[in-house]
DNA sequence: GAAAATCTTGATAACGTTGTAGCGCGCGGG
DNA sequence: CCCGCGCGCTACAACGTTATCAAGATTTTC
């Protein structure tokens, strides 16, 4: 490993000379600013972080906590993947201000979190940002001595955080639903208790107000997740059955994620009715693995995982800039347009259940 | 913060004996030492990481160079993915050994990879992890400066690797296809190209040769892919379509992985067949979101990456302690069973065929 | 044209730690 | 009695960087 002692003697100026050329200072001439970045490359000198920090110039390092990478088992488990988006965002901030991220893991538990902290103080980490694998409210357990930001979670201290806009996603989704026509909609949300769900649900109503429909003619049901064994299917099965086979059915249905989508596209099929000519459908999460390889294909919310990575990132480097950063901020859920949602047909909502269902129903 | 010379001035030693007691050296008398142990903990005494590491003594850091994260845009893209679950596997290993894991990105450009290693040195890491997102073969500019071990691929120099035993895996799954009494095996492969590939046909073939099953029976179509756009689906059916209508046509099918089972699922109902009943179906991954949302699950053939993840990093370890690591490892690849292989109906080889398609193919 | 102001540059001293000599001291053997 | 030896410890020199300050080079100013 080159040291800069080497650079000065390549480039034949003296080592201060070298730091200035390095650190970005004024006062050099170009000639030998250019001497000297010829030395550096060539010798593919890096500057020695130890001796930098030690001359306390910051670390040049970010940590980041995240369960993303907890599960434990090798059965591999897919739970907190989605947190995998945020690293990415987070990572690319990073090299573009030149920063490395250094990514430690938190295994759900609070004093791994606490220990982790410190382990990244010891290394004179410069900032951490703390990434969960959906939208919650955490508690930690900060010392203060290190900026932190949050990372789709929040705490009641008020830690600036950057939060998906779960109300809004839902909201659009709904309002491009009732554009396209449809006045019964149906909502199978996830857990009553996530923060996501209340948000959703709010998002859920709001746009059926602004639009003028009738709250009566749509359904919101919450309680289904994926998460630890999953929504037993029937379960799922007779929700939807029984969604379905009230008098006034609705049009569409969103779902808490797409997975929930998935499973409940077998079903709708064997009810006897299409996706989208009968029923349209709407996930939530952009999993493009889901939503590409449906048939339909799935319209969705995306969850902006990347762009909240990305802005964790970009809010904790403008604070360390001195800057003072939004307590809080949202990233808008866009919709994702694909095939599973078509304008309602004009006189189809009586018919359509009448000749797949009415038969028994009746 | 205190430094040692804090220390020595209250403990009324010299810098280096506190230096001594720290690093549980030898030759200290117990009194001093206690003097010592009591003035540090009393100024709260903890060495300075960069002071430390500029002595060469061990940053405690491990590198970790992988492609995971690379994706660039916000679309979520899910290339790569498979690759978190090396990284969990070597964090686990890490934090065993009380070394923290440091995650960069080479977004898969050769002299990306360069910078980053240089990047790691001046960080001091100890060694460096390269892992990459599928079973492949590598060239690295090392410099030899730092260790290497490299984690789903390998490279010509000979370097340390870990990877999967694509071989005997498909092996596995052919035998235990052939015990439940298929004869008539087809598969298909993922790209020609790729190591897996050729590894996999050539346990696919010595599998069938072990269990004294005709070659001329079985079938073995490589080309398919779902990077990039993926395999059109006329691609896939009409390769489907053909194996299917064959006069001897397979009761037992294994594909590249888990998304084309998906995929194929369909056109095997459609084509009036039922999984397991007519035909035995297994995929490869282990894709838990994949093969326990499908009916049947998908029976597969598990990719180990969380072993191979962590068995890069004790590798790595090992190698830092001076023990020398063996240069290649193989992690089994195990046959995980679902609903979707059952045994071969006995006498149902031609009447399955016969039934539902004889109509248009005669 | 010279003095003053400004721009470049270099020697050298930190920073906090560990490694290398070496120093005094007591002890046993010659 | 003195030599050598191991023990316990200290002084000092690294490690690679940045900061200070002063000197030299260049330009500006009158």
């Amino acid at each position: 490993m080159a040291t800069i002692r080497d650079v000065a003697r390549l480039a034949g100026v003296s080592i201060k000379t070298v730091s200035r050329v390095i650190n970005h200072e004024a006062s050099v001439r170009q000639s030998t600013r250019d001497a000297v970045t010829r030395a550096v490359a060539q010798l593919n000198f890096e500057p020695h972080r130890g001796a930098r920090m030690m001359r306390g110039q910051g670390s040049g390092l970010i940590g980041m906590i995240t369960g993303a990478v907890s599960a434990s088992g090798d059965p591999p488990d897919v739970s907190g993947l989605s947190a995998i988006h945020i690293v990415r965002g987070a990572l690319q901030a990073c090299r573009e201000a030149g920063k490395t991220l250094m990514i430690a893991d938190a295994l759900g538990a609070q004093s791994e979190a606490a220990r982790l902290l410190r382990v990244f103080e010891s290394h004179s980490a410069e900032g951490v940002i703390f990434a969960t694998d959906y939208h919650r409210q955490v508690v930690l357990p900060l010392s203060g001595a290190v900026p932190v930001v949050l990372a789709n979670c929040y705490d009641a201290a008020g830690t600036p955080a950057v939060l998906p806009d779960d109300y809004g996603g839902q909201r659009a989704a709904t309002e491009h639903l009732a554009d396209l026509g449809h006045g019964r909609i149906g909502m199978l949300g996830l857990e009553e208790s996530l923060v996501a769900t209340q948000l959703r649900r709010q998002g859920f109503f709001d746009a059926l107000r602004e639009r003028g429909l009738p709250l009566s003619d749509s359904r919101f049901v919450a309680g289904y997740t994926d998460q630890g064994g999953g929504t037993p299917a029937d379960v799922l099965e007779s929700a939807l059955r029984e969604m379905l086979s009230e008098p006034g059915a609705p049009s569409a249905i969103m779902f808490g994620n797409d997975l929930m989508a998935l499973k409940a596209l077998p079903y709708i099929k064997a009810a006897g009715l299409t996706v989208p000519e009968d029923v349209s459908l709407a996930g939530f999460d952009n999993d493009v693995r889901i939503c590409e390889t449906v048939r339909p294909q799935l319209t969705t919310v995306q969850l902006p995982y990347h762009e909240i990575g990305r802005l964790a990132a970009e809010q904790l480097l403008s604070i360390l800039d001195g800057g003072d950063a939004p307590r809080v901020s949202r990233v808008p859920c866009e919709v994702v347009e694909r095939g599973s949602v078509s304008p309602k047909p004009a006189a189809a909502d009586v018919s359509r259940i009448g000749s797949a269902r009415a038969p028994q129903a009746v």
